[in-house]
Formats: C-alpha cells, sequence, structure tokens
DNA sequence: GTTGCAATGTTATAACATAACACTATTATT
DNA sequence: AATAATAGTGTTATGTTATAACATTGCAAC
C-alpha cells in the first residue's frame, strides 16, 4: 500500500509549518511539544504513547514520564495537528496542508501502514447528518480497519 | 437527544431475535453471553466493560473476572450484536433490525448518550472509497463526538 | 519584585485489556 | 462404554493505556 512516505525534509516542512500556525495563533510550541511532534512524524507509522515516551527517553531521561507525553499529544491533537486512531490506540502525524481535525483512516490490520484521507463530500455528509440531528460536532473518527492490497490473502 | 429507549419488551425481544440468529447459524449463545448482552441493552447508554464485570458480578460473583467478560464481548462484536465505541471504550447493542458491523454514531461528551444510525450511501462511500485504494474492508468505525442539543451551550 | 498563569516534573494509581494455563462439558470417534 | 477433540469457562497474573494530584519552574503583566 502506498503512504505518505515522510523524508527528513518533509519533516522539516511540516514541523516549520506548525511552528508558523503557532506563532500566528499565538500557541506555545514548546520544545517537548516540538519533540513529541517530531517523533511522531518521523515514526511514520502510527505511533502508541509509550513508544513516544521510549523516544523522548532516549533524547532525556527527565522527561520520560507518561503525562508529559499525554499533555502534548493533547497539545497536538487539540490543534489539529496530530490525529488519533482509536481503534488502534495509536497517534499519526496529520499530512495535509490544511491543520484541521477531520479526516478519515484507512489502517491496515497486518502490516500497520495507514493512509490518511479527506473527502470533502464525505464530510460535508457527515456534518449534515450531525446538524440533522441537532449535534454540534466537536471531533469526528473515522476509521477504516482491514488490509491493504499487498496484505490481503 | 432522542435516543433509542429500549424497554423492557424492546430488550426481549432484541434477545429472542439474537437468539433465534444464533440458533440458525449455529452460533453458542450461551448462559454469560446473554446476561452480557442483556446488561448491555438495559444499560441503555454506552457501557463500559468494568460496569458490565461489575453488574455481573452482582449475578454470580463467580463469573466476575474481566477475561469472561471480554469474551462475551467478542463474540457478541463478531456478530455484529453489539458495537464497540472505540473513542469513548464503551460498548453498545445494535438497536437495528439487520445484523451487521457497520454502523455510525453520535455521541454526546456531557450526557452519554448516543444515536445509532445507519445511512446506506454513507456506507457505500466508505466502501467505495476503500475499494479505490484497493483496501479489504474487515471493520469501520464512524463515531462523531459533540454535544446534543439539550447540552449545548 | 510580586502576582498570576501556563507548562512541566513527579509520584502514584486508575482504567482498559489480554496471556497463559487449568478445568469442564459436550460431541464425535473408536 | 472409553477416548479424544473441541469450545467454553475459571483463575491468576500481568500487560497496556491514561490520568489524578500536587509540587516546581519560568516568564509575562502589573
Amino acid at each position: 500500500m502506498k503512504f505518505y512516505s515522510k523524508n527528513t525534509k518533509d519533516i522539516e516542512l511540516s514541523v516549520s509549518k506548525v511552528t508558523e500556525f503557532c506563532k500566528k495563533n499565538n500557541l506555545d510550541f514548546t520544545s517537548i511539544r516540538k519533540k513529541v511532534f517530531e517523533i511522531i512524524l518521523k515514526y511514520k507509522k502510527p505511533i502508541k504513547a509509550y513508544k513516544i515516551l521510549e523516544d523522548l527517553g532516549g533524547i532525556d531521561e527527565k522527561i520520560s514520564h507518561p503525562p508529559t507525553v499525554y499533555r502534548a499529544i493533547d497539545f497536538l491533537i487539540n490543534n489539529g495537528f496530530v490525529h488519533k486512531l482509536n481503534s488502534i490506540n495509536s497517534y499519526v502525524g496529520c499530512f495535509h496542508q490544511n491543520i484541521h481535525k477531520e479526516c478519515y483512516f484507512l489502517i491496515c490490520k497486518k502490516c500497520n501502514i495507514y493512509k490518511e484521507c479527506c473527502n470533502t463530500d464525505l464530510t460535508n455528509k457527515i456534518f449534515k447528518t450531525a446538524e440533522q440531528n441537532n449535534f454540534t460536532v466537536s471531533n469526528t473518527t473515522l476509521e477504516i480497519v482491514g488490509h491493504c492490497l499487498d496484505c490481503a490473502e
């Protein structure tokens, strides 16, 4: 399955994009938040919180406690830089041009590779459904779990 | 928010529907599985595994161990009688006429009430997307988290 | 320079889920 | 009838994911 392969340059670009966004919006993109963001991006696949913790410990033992990681993740998610894949308790960097919270994901059970998609049509449908039910959306999750072409039998 | 309120009679109906389905499909709807299913239905809101465990303990202390509950849940989910809401680690009985695995949910952050929807159009779109990506679907999750009318500010 | 506030450090524990193996009951096989 | 195979369950222990609670730090506003 083709997926968004990020090389070093792509990661740098994402980081600087977020840095700029934070500056504009008066958000505090601290050193820890930046480190956690970079770890997530570098991992390429969905990464688990305790794996982030481990990697962070490799950089600096002082900051290797769960709350440190979860706080950084919260910040990154709340601002749309990272998404959580609830069905596999993992986190992924957002690869899209616009910082946003609505996205959907194809997740391969076997190789764990994933693909992030945005489909305006689908998103609109979802919001319309919510509206019809007098529902105020704060967050949506659409996860499609299965097998990618390479992993299918 | 209006939701699928199940009275005793509705629950009995669901249980007998599932009982029949299991008979036809040669599935073992054991006493424990049935009890767990009933607990989930009676709760009306999304219920957590350890709450099920607690309720089950009230019926019979012998069967109040986590694996007992999780095994029953697995059975119920695999056969489409129950859905898991990954974003809140909770379980809900399926309220639809056809036993199935694809559904989407509106979940109120505040009161935890939820609504289960099925929208063929949306489901088709999701499957089409997967197909376009050469992806074999085993399971989809669409969860819309936010506030219902009563809980909106 | 002190107050206020957001971020972080730290300890502990809560909440969610499964591994591993023993036991039981039922069915199928000899 | 004895035996084997199998699915379900009982039980202990532990693995995994996430947060509560409170102390400390650093910086900005007054």
